[in-house]
DNA sequence: TAGCCGTGGAC
DNA sequence: TGTCCAAGGCT
């Protein structure tokens, strides 16, 4: 049996067809209509990179991606280090770490196609119950429910949902399915998602331009800018630590090492430098140099703010003329930093060093 | 299940 | 300046 589209569903892909974004991984409306389908490889990259990143940050990393591994078997068989350095700035490096054992098992073990199915994807490193819905849908046309923030927010209102997030999970994922159709659910997400995007912001929507503005019970109640309600978050603590910036006499080449593998910046660069910690003491920090070496504080300290906690970074500088670095160490020239794994806050030490 | 996991822009 | 938060996943 063939289910019949909801009218607010029609509504929304009419609103779609003439307001969608214009997106770099995006099969616009009017393409979908005459047959062009979209890269899976592309859908994929784009939805991990989009987890909790906005699309001005992605724009870039994404044409850089598929401009250096343009299939998925090519990002398969990269190095594994390139990718971090190619991800280096764009946060949650779990995800690239994650990305590239995707691609591997994609190349591998399913042929270099991706499972078009729900279940098949979710099964992947990397791709949980969003993801898999949002490939599925717009990819390989399954009418999967897609639910991440911006859904949340626009079925909270619609159909005023006061229940906290997450406990409102479960009903706000019955109202999307109740309305993604069995045709174009993939132009539906999108479609929502969009929406979310543009009109029905967080803060100030912008109702009176909104295709749901007739049907929507949040706004009949005058109620839409609180939705969706969510539980109180906990205060962040501040960390303190100690970065050593240590240079080449000669060239003033500067010292790095890999962090290791998993947890916070897990695989990428950094300068070496102290545990970082609520009760960590500055004034002994120099005794936990790496090496030996006439170390200099730089005044002030660098300041940078985590998922979950502040960082403040007092910096020492020192140069060595002889002598060979720990195992596993390098040096990285002037030049070369630019491409090495570092993560913004390790972008900030240095340049704090070095100036 | 709630904590861990980045970054930059908007206000 | 501080707060929020953006196409979440993992453990």
């Amino acid at each position: 049996m063939t289910l019949k589209t909801p009218a607010l569903t029609q509504q929304l892909l009419a609103w779609y067809d003439r307001h969608a974004r214009d997106l770099p991984w995006r099969v616009p409306p009017h393409e979908r209509k005459v047959g062009v389908v979209p890269d899976p490889y592309r859908v994929w990259l784009s939805e991990i990179m989009l987890q909790q990143t906005t699309v001005a940050a992605v724009k870039d990393y994404f044409t850089a991606f598929t401009a250096k591994w343009p299939k998925v078997e090519m990002l398969a068989e990269a190095d594994a280090d390139d990718v971090m350095k190619a991800w280096a700035g764009l946060g949650y490096y779990s995800r690239a770490r994650n990305l590239k054992a995707c691609a591997e098992t994609v190349a591998r073990d399913h042929g270099g196609r991706f499972p078009d199915t729900e279940e098949g994807l979710r099964a992947l490193p990397g791709i949980g119950p969003y993801t898999a819905a949002a490939i599925a849908a717009i990819a390989f046309d399954q009418p999967a429910a897609v639910v991440d923030g911006n859904v949340e927010r626009v079925m909270s209102r619609l159909r005023l949902i006061e229940t906290p997030l997450p406990a409102a999970k479960p009903e706000i994922r019955a109202a999307m399915g109740e309305l993604t159709p069995q045709e174009r659910p993939g132009d539906f997400a999108q479609a929502v998602m969009d929406l979310g995007a543009t009109i029905c912001t967080p803060k100030r929507p912008a109702c009176a331009l909104c295709p749901w503005m007739e049907p929507c019970a949040a706004r009949a109640a005058g109620v839409a800018e609180t939705l969706p309600r969510k539980a109180a978050k906990t205060a962040k603590p501040t960390r303190t630590g100690a970065a050593f910036v240590l240079r080449r006499a000669g060239d003033g080449a500067v010292a790095l090492r890999k962090r290791p593998p998993k947890g916070l910046l897990g695989g990428m660069a950094e300068v070496p430098g102290s545990e970082w910690a609520v009760d960590f003491d500055v004034a002994s920090a120099v005794m936990q140099a790496p090496v030996a070496a006439n170390w200099h504080k730089r005044s002030g300290s660098v300041g940078h703010t985590f998922t979950h906690f502040h960082l403040e970074v007092t910096v020492f500088t020192a140069e060595l003329g002889a002598g060979d670095l720990p195992e596993g160490w390098w040096w990285s020239t002037l030049d070369a930093l630019e491409g090495e794994a570092l993560p913004t806050v390790m972008r900030k030490v240095i340049a704090h060093g070095l100036g």
